[in-house]
DNA sequence: ATGGTAGCGGTGCTA
């Protein structure tokens, strides 16, 4: 079972660029982030004809979030628990059975910029909901997958030049304190476990040539639980569909589970 | 060097 995950900057402008990667990578299950689309707007007719279900968990103008997958999704729920007064459309949970049911979590962390300041907050306060909501699902010890845009550059490792990022919300103390601590509840980041040392990178931003000169930094992840990561055959990075025509500024990040 | 790019939606915000 291939699972992927794409912040993909606006799923309508996207289509073409979206289509075209489904087609050549072909994964079993794509989570998407930053659709910027409510539900009605979705093109969910082009992805249907590939032959995706699709679930959607839109909002107008900005966030969004949805599950593509060629084998059935059951038991989907949508937003983030925790707080009832939240109307931002980060998060969205499905399970998948292929030969072994997996429950997925596609999320779209807050950036959190500027830091400090009220975003900045917002974005801590979801990271510490994201935890209660991972030791919860952790303690199924089924097998789990969260997938998305965490807007967290892990380790200096995770950015071709980290000393820009200093007073960043995506590599502030604070924010790599919290993923850490996500970590430690027992998951595995997926391309580390692979990769321990590699410079591989997620995002390239469009300003300033940022591609052409490789200056890009790590923050699309898929953390396993242990049950998952038992599972785990294979994951890449198709960095390739950033050099593509009308590309989003991230790429996908993929794993092949034995499931 | 106080800019630069992109999407959404129809202005300025978000990233």
């Amino acid at each position: 079972m291939k699972i992927a995950t794409f912040n993909i900057n606006g799923v309508k402008a996207r289509i073409e660029a979206l289509t075209a990667w489904l087609a050549e990578a072909t994964p079993d299950v794509a989570l998407l982030q930053e659709i910027k689309s409510v539900d009605e707007g979705f093109p969910r007719a082009e992805l249907e004809d590939l032959g995706y279900q699709v679930e959607t968990h839109g909002q107008k103008g900005f966030n969004g979030v949805a599950i593509l997958s060629r084998l059935r999704l059951e038991d989907v729920t949508r937003g983030l628990p925790g707080d009832a007064e939240d109307v931002q459309a980060r998060w969205i949970e499905a399970t998948v059975t292929g030969r072994r049911a997996v429950r997925l979590c596609g999320l779209y962390l807050p950036n959190g910029n500027p830091a400090p300041g009220p975003k900045f907050d917002y974005k801590l306060a979801w990271m510490e909901r994201m935890q209660a909501r991972a030791a919860a699902l952790l303690a199924t010890e089924e097998p789990v997958v969260f997938a998305g845009d965490y807007n967290v550059i892990p380790t200096p490792r995770d950015a071709a030049h980290p000393e820009q990022w200093v007073e960043d919300a995506l590599y502030r103390p604070e924010t790599r304190a919290a993923f850490r601590r996500l970590c430690a509840l027992g998951l595995t980041d997926a391309i580390r476990m692979r990769h321990p040392e590699a410079a591989l990178y997620t995002f390239w931003d469009y300003q300033g040539l940022s591609w052409e000169r490789n200056n890009g930094i790590r923050i699309d992840h898929l953390l396993l639980s242990p049950q998952a990561a038992d599972l785990m055959t294979d994951c890449g990075i198709d960095s390739q569909v950033r050099g593509g025509a009308k590309p989003s500024d991230h790429v996908p990040v993929w794993i092949e589970l034995d499931a």
